[in-house]
DNA sequence: TATGAATGAGAATTCATTCAT
DNA sequence: AATGAATGAATTCTCATTCAT
């Protein structure tokens, strides 16, 4: 009977804690900002989000969830390897380049004691697929065999450190650009 | 008035520093703490760093100094681009996996707002020698054309990303993988 | 808007409200859990009490109404004094001891500034009948002559602390030690 | 070589602190008033007493410590035990007489979920000798034999009532009066 | 220089109360 | 009347920085 739980207002304050966190960094980040920038009362905050730490943890599950689903998206068994491969690899160059916010903002945290243990964790079990349909390629020996950090790191790497060196100096990939990484890509871990 | 003299303790403000900020982040860093933890009253931080930001500046600039003159240790313009390479590429893998803590520091505010411009543009100085090394084998067609900003990603990309793993999961590479490791690197730029 | 009607609701209210200062003090009483407590929302708690302190005064007088009333029950102006005197005394003592968090309730808030002065006198006024019959007992030199205030202290005053103690310590009074209270009651004030 | 900390800081703390608790009941103690009462900064608070519940704590402990032995002061083996209980009893009533906001911090707090279990503990522990001396009392078959806890009740429980009516009503006890309220404590215990 | 007590602005969080449903 | 989400003022506590010694 009395209005009902907004749920749009989870999206608003996730949206808004990373625009803040985009411009003054995650240590300028206050409550109070978010709840602004959110157009709400701070309290309110707190009856979506037990504590800062909470909505953090939270946000980052989120947005490494979305982040992973639109990488796997249009996955097919059916497809060769190769262009598995190649259509993921793209999928996460182009999410990464067209909300680098949010991939930063999942870089920035990852490895950060805001993270509690469980939350790292759950950020894991979301790559599960990934590391599966890689692992496949690595017993095709389509590509080479290694331990899946170092391959996972291998792939990932380039791709953050682009979009980090994109942000700061403002710079655009061409086409070709792009094609080029992704080759190596490929030839880094192919036989 | 002139900075003091005692590089002792300015040493000590720097591991402290380092120190807390592995253990529990940038996020709980207190100067009260960086001052204990250095074994010195807080108002002696003062004497010799004007503010918490000029003091995580300073050491930025310090650590990317020590960490880039490292890794050109033992550069000869008289050996071949590829043995260079090699050598560079070895140096940075080693010292990334000897200092994990100071690398992971440079990564961690490279691109953060703590850091000036200044010392942004200070940080890239330093790479200058490193850059006109990838230039020239660029212009012998030895690897392959690119934006300088996306070759140094592809490099150095994979090597943040592994270190930042074996933090977390307290891995320890065999030297077989980081003979892997370096194959990757080459082959990905590498005509 | 006058007081609504459902007396239910009023009760529900008293007993949280009192249940969950004995728990956790004044201090931590909030009206979230008030609501929760007696089974409604926070709102709804509002329709009949203005505000918290509005709850506080009114849950005293009806505590301090019912107390009075059952202390004062069988009263019978034909019983002698002493008669008259040891059934009071003792129900009192019984009425505290059964309820001791009604009765702490009273003795906590008594003297606080979260009653208001009308509050206080309403209070004041209950005991009317009793010192009533107090001020027969010294006119009769059957009690010694003193100001009201010492002689309501001398009698109250043990067993307030007596339940403080019990509530604190777990003790039960056997018969004998009562009957022992009693005497102690009665020598001190008659002549 | 810096300041030294300056321990009249404390007394300057509680006795603000007791100040305002008189004046506005404990709920209505906020650290910010008490820091400026004390006339100083409320981090300086917070150097003193890690929070406002340590604060509390160790203002009853302190309050409770010097209340009792200032009613022990003058106690002489040597002396009757008449003569013995009858200072001790003129001590307190004198001391609550004196300094009510003190006792009746004491005995507001003394059953309240603020304290610690550790202090409760150690505040009762500092009646230690009191209660030597009644059981004492009650061995010489002096005064009457009951339980400690009724006993102390018994005799404290009129002066605590009678200070609390004194605060609200601002009586003055004539020399008579007094007089008049240790005989009934007397009478009430003695045989 | 060195010290560490003192400062006080600022941040997170709470909770009595309101109000849309 | 009843609900409980929303509000935002108020409060506790923190911590970078200053300054008396």
């Amino acid at each position: 009977m009395a209005r009902p739980k907004d749920e749009t207002k989870i999206d608003a304050i996730f949206e808004a804690t990373l625009k803040l966190v985009q411009k003054s960094g995650f240590n300028g980040l206050k409550m109070a900002d978010v709840a602004k920038a959110a157009g709400m009362a701070t309290g309110t905050l707190y009856i979506y989000f037990k504590n800062k730490d909470v909505l953090i943890n939270e946000l980052f599950l989120s947005l490494k969830q979305s982040k992973t689903s639109r990488m796997m998206a249009g996955y097919d068994a059916a497809d060769s390897f190769a262009d598995t491969f190649r259509k993921l690899w793209f999928n996460y160059l182009e999410l990464s380049l067209a909300e680098p916010e949010r991939m930063l903002f999942i870089e920035q945290f990852a490895h950060t004691s805001f993270l509690t243990k469980k939350t790292k964790q759950q950020g894991d079990q979301m790559l599960e697929p990934l590391i599966a349909f890689l692992e496949q390629g690595m017993q095709k020996k389509i590509i080479r065999k290694m331990p899946m950090d170092l391959l996972l790191s291998q792939l990932m790497g380039p791709i953050y450190e682009t979009i980090k060196a994109q942000q700061s100096k403002k710079l655009v990939l061409t086409p070709a650009q792009k094609q080029g990484m992704f080759e190596m890509a490929w030839r880094s871990v192919a036989f």
